[in-house]
DNA sequence: TTGAAAGCGCTAACAG
DNA sequence: CTGTTAGCGCTTTCAA
């Protein structure tokens, strides 16, 4: 017996065949079905048995599929991460930590970059249904895409959305998005600044609205006139940009909000360009805590998100859902931070009373 | 039938069951094979049938199961990316790369992000052989888990690996790591640095050898004791830290290596700790040109490699494999360029002469 | 241009 | 404790 089983080990080596269950049943001399619960322990099975199968399943390298698998059961195993850019690390962040919860979990993950474009968007939506995916963390423009996600939820695989409020049971994780920008525009008013600006990300995100109905609420009645808003696309570039003409002009404002930290970067590097010292002759102000935001120069003042918590949050809730599926939606709020670097100072005095 | 159809369409609103490909077939009077072949283009179908069938399944919102659709063709349209560390953005951007160019092919990616713990990559390589995927894109440690992987690869799984030449029938995709690392010497050495420093990635990897022999040749002999070369690992942190063991002593270098930016952008945290100006009292090189070397204060004069490309190419060395099996493994070099910025300069005139 | 039937690799009753 | 059997949803001959 060692002989033929080696022979067909052999076999398989050379022509490239997965060995299936029947193989592996075959060689052990027991019915497939042994062999299924060999593996899967769901029904007890001698000593023996066990040992036999075990050993020829390594002796001919046989793996359960998991596609066959998914057939049967219906359940894949798998999650998605769709997130609008990856080279955020912010949304890296998020998405190591679904990886982390997930793999834990013994499921994989597929990622999906949409660059924000909607016929990539949708495109996706498409292809994890066909997939079967057992659950989504959608983090772009749910509300865009929400007829065929809505669909994929009543039909019974879960969706967390981040930050992102809308009906359809969709579940939700969040940050306290207004009460952290409240916080930054207090931060400044405390020291004295009057003129601001803010280096706002696409208007249409629900976390650009959020921050800048924070940051509004955070500084009282006409401090902010839409003119010193300006959107921007939200990465490095985007702030740079936004913060050279808001920087650039007469009247330039004190401080600055970005609403998240790769604009604030881009911001500080407008600064310089410009020849105006952070925090001396601007103040800037970011969102989201990345790890470059404690290494920049200055040290960015920002407001921490705990983002592989959030990750990890959303990957947990989804297996909830999978486990207890006709529960009502959860949502969850993590907190956020307040951290105060050497970004910001108090307005100089010689222009604390300029204007308003 | 309109009603027929309809009344269908609420039953699988209602209790959340997928219309499979027979449900259609049926609803359309057609049978499953008609169906599929509507879907697949691979036979003709009158004109007739094929409205017909689209605007069943339309009603029905069907979509064909890539689950079943895998099982029998043997095809996942699924590839894996295997990464160290997502939260590098050199990584990140690989993995941006990798996704384009595989959903503009109709293939969707799963991602593993590996911490470099031999536990997750062991795992992961036994569940994506378990999911059949198509191909796998693997950039951490290949020689660990070569084995296994090379199992796959007998099997028909090609497999591109990232600046690690191994046997097995790989496929590589790799930079001129050495050339690279030659050129930060050199450019070092021209501006009269004589006592350089270190700061290296973990030394298993292979890009961590190929750039201290690379920049080893550029310096020319006797210019880099080994204890002017510190290992860490290779995040923001263990730069710092690495950094500060090398700046703190007595005698230190005039200018630091390290074998990426991250390392690089933990080494600036560290000189300004120290409170040595970067570039006057030292200078630093990284490697990778992140989007926040040019950022960074000073801007970080680092070697180029164009990151999102490597991973375009990766995963279109998978499509080009998965068409012709049989051909021998792929290398393809793409270039690095050295960015020279603000954080080098000459060794300042009081110090060039004091070490050998 | 279409249909019938077999089967991809596995699980899950049902029987023993 | 183990085997038999009937599918899961789809593609693919083969036959019409």
């Amino acid at each position: 017996m060692q002989n033929a089983l080696h022979a067909a080990a052999c076999d398989f080596e050379r022509n490239g065949r997965r060995p299936t269950i029947t193989d592996v049943a075959r060689e052990a001399g027991v019915s497939p079905s042994t062999v299924s619960h060999v593996f899967s322990r769901r029904r007890p099975t001698s000593a023996q048995t066990d040992a036999r199968v075990h050993a020829v399943a390594e002796a001919l390298g046989y793996r359960p599929s998991l596609t066959a698998q998914t057939l049967v059961t219906g359940r894949s195993r798998l999650i998605a991460l769709v997130v609008p850019d990856l080279l955020n690390p912010f949304y890296a962040s998020v998405a190591g930590g679904v990886e982390e919860a997930a793999a834990e979990a013994g499921l994989s993950v597929i990622i999906g970059n949409t660059d924000m474009r909607a016929e990539k968007e949708d495109h996706l939506v498409g292809v994890l249904e066909a997939r079967g995916v057992d659950g989504i963390v959608f983090i772009t423009d749910v509300r865009a895409r929400q007829p065929a996600l809505e669909r994929l939820a009543r039909r019974g695989t879960p969706i967390v959305t981040l930050d992102e409020e809308v009906e359809g049971g969709f579940h939700l994780v969040a940050v306290d998005n207004e009460g952290g920008s409240r916080q930054v525009a207090e931060h400044l008013i405390a020291r004295g600044h009057r003129r601001l600006g803010v280096v706002a990300g696409p208007a249409g995100l629900p976390t650009t609205r959020a921050r800048l109905r924070g940051f509004r609420a955070g500084l009282g009645a006409g401090l902010l006139p839409s003119s010193r808003i300006v959107y921007a696309d939200d990465r490095l570039e985007g702030g740079r940009r936004a913060a050279r003409g808001l920087l650039g002009g007469r009247d330039r404002p004190t401080a600055l909000f970005a609403t998240n930290d790769l604009m604030a970067l881009g911001a500080v590097a407008a600064a310089r360009e410009l020849r105006l010292g952070v925090p001396q002759e601007v103040s800037i102000v970011g969102f989201d805590d990345i790890p470059f935001a404690a290494l920049a120069d200055p040290p960015l003042t920002t407001v921490a998100q705990p983002a592989a918590a959030l990750g990890r949050v959303a990957a947990t809730m989804l297996l909830d859902a999978m486990r207890t599926p006709d529960e009502p939606a959860m949502r969850v709020q993590l907190p956020v931070e307040l951290v105060v670097r050497a970004s910001t100072a108090p307005v100089p005095a010689d222009r604390s009373t300029e204007d308003s």
